[in-house]
DNA sequence: CCGCATAAAAATATCGATATTTATTGACAT
DNA sequence: ATGTCAATAAATATCGATATTTTTATGCGG
């Protein structure tokens, strides 16, 4: 009874499946933070053993966004200001480091994947597939640095900075100021090779976000 | 029956104990890198039931310690020159940072903290203790950054780097130069609160292990 | 002798059932 | 009222047994 092989959607093992399903419902906050995670109650929710949630969920403990007390379960990542503005710090820190890597190791082939990866979120602004695009940008701009684990670092915390966005997002997702044209601004100084304008565009960028955001989270 | 609640060596859960000893296991290298990690082996290694081992080795999956391939199992994280670099550039980086937000907010408190960890490593100099009290004052030196992710990425990068400590060594464990002295001077300029010398001192420090090690690390 | 399909073996992933532990409730004495 | 203790309920952690998948071994034309 072969389940005809998905190639697109497929969902291998229900560990995965139970992953991805928790990954994005911690992100997007249908499961607030602070918020216990009983296995009962998920086991119910995504119709599978505990098993394949338990591991999902220890999983999730790499990402930072599910914690895991010992002898008392499992539980979403509290989140607070500091926190907040903690990320905000590494990430500015981290993605420096490797976006100026990224620049002096410049080739072709990646400023290839630049244009394209620019030109699709370009396209996609305001359609729901735009965050993927949106965080490929980002990612690609640090992918020349050729480290993976500072890559990994620089995606955990890109998520957990989103994390923070749909928080603040009581609904209210439209700020005022030009997002188009700070990428913009990124992406030029990239491909020019700028390493210096790059990163002060980047880092501005999420100097602003991060302003914004803040006065956005009153609650916590 | 209750196992009277040893406060001192517990093992509160199975799945704590097999997160433990795998960890140790995966560091000193009895577990070399690469290495396939079936459940059936360590089930019977560790004498408990699958499911403990598969949680813990999930768990050290944050580490990057374990590495993880859906349906394909679990493996000890590969080693290698390249990695073992990266390791030692974001090492550098990140206690960089963290040491100056350390020194720029210390207080008398985190000094005497400072004094402490430092004394007890230098008394447990030969004793079996000592990476453990090495740890423990590499990491009150950053403690004081108050930055609890920056803390927790310097932990496991210093994990992942005395794993490679241990990889090189295969015995002979010494070196020429005075790791002491080292660490006098970063511990002399961090009470000091010489920001700049302290940070030069553990850059030097993690430079010169680095090239050590590096000479070592013929195999891979 | 080399692929290539296929059968057999091994290992992973998952389930359902319990044992253990923690959290909750309610009675009782202070 | 309040704090303690036992009894109960709920939830976690763990086991042993299968179903599924991957890997290894086997045999058979080309």
């Amino acid at each position: 009874m072969n389940m005809m092989d998905d190639t697109g959607g497929r969902e291998t093992s229900a560990t995965r499946a139970a992953y991805l399903s928790l990954r994005k419902m911690i992100l997007v906050g249908d499961l607030p933070p602070g918020q216990k995670l009983k296995i009962e109650q998920l086991r119910a929710m995504l119709k599978m053993g505990a098993s394949p949630i338990r591991e999902a969920l220890s999983l999730l403990t790499s990402d930072m966004l599910v914690e895991r007390i010992d002898q008392r379960g499992f539980r979403a990542a509290p989140a607070s200001i500091a926190n907040f503005e903690e990320i905000l710090t590494l990430r500015s820190a981290l993605e420096d480091m490797a976006l100026r890597q990224s620049i002096a190791q410049a080739t072709s082939e990646w400023e290839e994947l630049l244009v394209l990866s620019h030109h699709k979120m370009k396209r996609l602004a305001g359609a729901d597939t735009f965050e993927d695009a949106h965080k490929t940008f980002h990612m690609t701009l640090l992918r020349n640095a050729e480290s993976p684990m500072l890559e990994r670092y620089c995606s955990q915390l890109y998520d957990l900075n989103i994390r923070y966005r749909y928080l603040a997002a009581g609904g209210a997702g439209y700020q005022s100021r030009d997002i188009a044209a700070e990428h913009e601004d990124i992406f030029d100084a990239a491909v020019r090779g700028d390493a210096e304008s790059a990163s002060a565009a980047l880092l501005s960028h999420y100097r602003l976000t991060g302003e914004y955001l803040t006065t956005q989270l009153g609650a916590l």
